[in-house]
DNA sequence: CCAGAACTGTACTCATGGTACGGTTTCTCC
DNA sequence: GGAGAAACCGTACCATGAGTACAGTTCTGG
């Protein structure tokens, strides 16, 4: 999930995402409150100073920190799901390849899937203001209908052998992938999440294939 | 989740049950970082010094506080479960049945599920140290241990349709719960964990029902 | 070379977490 | 009902971190 800092981005905006880099980390590691600026700083090699040049106060970096980490997912859900499609013209087929790529990028993320932001934010609400928790409203919920549209496809074309709510099916594969990276964490075992997105693909699989 | 206050209990230790109570929720509120020892006892009704004489420092109390979550939800599973036993002979009627159980045991939550502190520490793993991490993880074991003996019963009469391995399976109740518990809080919709635990039970059904 | 961007340094305020410890009330049991 | 233990209270204190203010310095691209 490391961000590879390009190389036309001006002082400032590498320092930015620098900071938001060290941030991330930080915060997923321990939490938004218990992260202080002043680790981050130490990390990023820079004063206090430095910091509020760039970021107002505390939220500031926590509202870029998802902006950032939203649109890194998005890219790599736009990436892998619109591969799938290249690779079969059949919504389902197409459906399972993606699912396979997903679960291949998370088992070759180096250390384990780092955790997912949005997590992280639910469980300390409290820290955040309203725009923040609109922002991960809003990104689960444009994740959701992603997968959903996706469904529909499949539907047009499958029917599913159980009657299943569409919007259920499509809600799980968020629902997995959060709850496998938690499970990945506490037993420090960076396998269970890509065995987690398998065993989904495995339920659609069950659900749309014919027999 | 909250728990009666026993009539023969005795002063100290009812103060101890309501301050686990107060800072439990607080910490699925905002994480145990950002979770002051002031608001707690300031809702507790009691000085600093009275938390004090309770908890040695603020990982003693996270400790507790692990513990008595865990003993909780075990009482709930075995609840369930067994109940689920007594209402068919069917392993695998007896696991669906439960899932529904466990489904509207969800579904009952007055303001929906308060949250998982397994989740919430697993955010927050650098604040703690190897005992409370070592307590979360064989927590997380011990329910998939569970979980994958309820299937070994099940495949001993069905044999799963699509090959897959029981101790994913297994993994994914605890994953899906814990995802949905997270959208339920993200979107503000109690009623996902709900549909999320059924869809599981859909899954469950077309992997071992014949036909 | 120069204007603005990207910082540094210092010097504060304020709130809060956490510690230490002696004193006081309240319970409990003989 | 009295003694001793359990369950607290009060107060004083330190360390840390968020955040502000602002003047001065270095870097960097055109």
């Amino acid at each position: 999930m490391s961000t590879v800092l390009e190389p036309r981005m001006s002082k400032g905006e590498a320092t930015r995402e620098r900071i938001l880099e060290i941030a991330e980390a930080a915060v997923l590691a321990k939490g938004f409150g218990a992260t202080s600026i002043e680790e981050v700083i130490a990390e990023a090699g820079l004063t206090k100073s430095g910091f509020f040049y760039h970021f107002r106060d505390k939220n500031a970096l926590a509202r870029e920190m998802l902006r950032r980490y939203v649109a890194t997912n998005d890219q790599l859900f736009d990436d892998i799901f619109t591969r799938g499609r290249e690779l079969s013209d059949d919504p389902l087929q197409a459906f399972l390849i993606s699912l396979k790529l997903l679960a291949e990028t998370m088992a070759d993320l180096p250390s384990g899937h780092p955790g997912c932001l949005i997590a992280s934010i639910c469980y300390q609400e409290r820290l955040f203001d309203r725009e923040i928790r609109d922002l991960t409203a809003q990104s689960v919920r444009d994740w959701n209908a992603r997968f959903r549209a996706i469904l529909d496809g499949i539907a047009s074309v499958y029917s599913p052998r159980e009657p299943v709510d569409l919007d259920d099916v499509a809600d799980m594969l968020s629902c997995i992938v959060d709850g496998a990276i938690i499970m990945s964490k506490t037993l420090n075992d960076p396998s269970r999440l890509e065995r987690q997105i398998l065993i989904f693909r495995s339920c659609i699989k069950l659900m749309f294939a014919p027999n």
